[in-house]
DNA sequence: CGCATGCTGTCGACTGATTGACGGCATGCG
DNA sequence: CGCATGCCGTCAATCAGTCGACAGCATGCG
């Protein structure tokens, strides 16, 4: 979700970004914007100094200050505005010379993003949308976090680094847990169950049941 | 000293290129561009694919691969052209369209080099509304300083350096405090709490406890 | 030097969340 | 239908984090 000032952007801004896919919120202020935050944080922003320069950057250091502060900020200016971008380069990742090529706001806000997304190579294992990050230890859903405990976590890691393979309880027990066989199979049922119920009814059937078998991530492939 | 190809450029880049004080070289061929790199590398790189795109992107290939790889690459496009960016992503680092206003080429260079410029000089670490100056010492939150004592102060620095990753106790003791294990992986504990109480009730939050793993400094939902 | 102050690390107690265990109930299968 | 298996609500034991207090130590000051 992108931030753009001031909240009613103009026709060629708001159809770029339509066109090219972006959700988007026009904020008015500061405050608001700081109110509007999705719950995972605003994914960048556009905000425009041409014809609001001041309120434009008061919107850009607001940005830079929130708990999660955005990281992609493109600004527009004018032409006569670019000797103010000198003392304000912290303030901005980006800027567009207004008026602006729709497709150079669409090349500018492509590659604004293009590190973000092909950075979290290493330590992010992804299936069906559900993303586990093995280093700040956090899971999300389609991008928005999953509150879960230690052996929650502990637990899904593992179906997700192991999709479409079933396992039985023991061997979750044993590779989970750590600890061998020690009488509680229903450990791990209760544990799916936790886990289904914070993944949401409509995603409870990620972890299948194999019946007197054990549990599964995914669907199967070789289903029907 | 900057890499501009072709090696004779256009009469407004080479005099924006003075005008604005950077010493610059131009180099015809990726092997000449190996061949003539100064001992401590190019400083950033203005490849013109306006004229010549194939010539362009290989050059912009060539400095990406080099022993030193130029970080810093600006490449200048025609508008027909910004397609061409597409599956170039990592191959520059900014673009420009051509014809161009040698203000917004000077902007653009500025802005490219900024965040290099000033990191080893000012060597001020910030998130969030949180500033760390590594040089004096000093930590502000928002403007208003924070009275830090010299441990509170390194292990706020090393959080604020690794934003969003979590750490173990035993990581942090070894990292911010240097020594091995001594027995009481708790003074952590009592640290991040102090920090806590100095950052105050309403920002506390911003170093979060991961149950049964560790700490973690902001950022806390960054789903990228 | 003697004293006061502030920093640092340790300890024990408290508190709330986590976790594993039952028992009852529903459901699928032969 | 009878049996086995899985699911759900509940609960007590445990554990991890936090808090308050304190002792050792270094530093600064009269």
């Amino acid at each position: 979700m992108l931030a753009i000032y001031p909240d009613s952007p103009s026709v060629d801004l708001a159809r770029t970004l339509d066109l090219s896919g972006y959700s988007w919120k026009g904020v008015a202020t500061a405050e608001l914007m700081s109110r509007l935050q999705p719950v995972d944080g605003w994914m960048g922003a556009v905000v425009c100094c041409d014809d609001d320069p001041e309120g434009g950057w008061a919107m850009c250091r607001a940005l830079r200050k929130l708990d999660r502060p955005v990281r992609r900020i493109l600004v527009l200016v004018t032409g006569a505005q670019i000797g103010d971008l000198e003392i304000r380069e912290n303030l901005f990742d980006d800027f567009l010379l207004s008026p602006f090529h729709p497709r150079e706001l669409e090349a500018r806000l492509r590659h604004m993003f293009y590190n973000e997304l092909t950075a979290p190579s290493s330590s992010v294992v992804e299936h069906a949308g559900l993303r586990v990050n093995l280093e700040t230890y956090q899971a999300t859903f389609g991008g928005s976090p999953l509150d879960l405990t230690y052996m929650e976590y502990e637990l899904l890691k593992y179906f997700v680094q192991n999709p479409g393979r079933v396992f039985s309880r023991e061997v979750l027990l044993s590779e989970v847990w750590g600890y061998e066989y020690f009488g509680g199979a229903r450990t791990v049922d209760v544990h799916v169950r936790r886990l289904r119920a914070k993944l949401g009814e409509e995603h409870a059937h990620l972890i299948e049941t194999v019946r007197s078998v054990g549990y599964r991530f995914g669907a199967s492939k070789w289903s029907g």
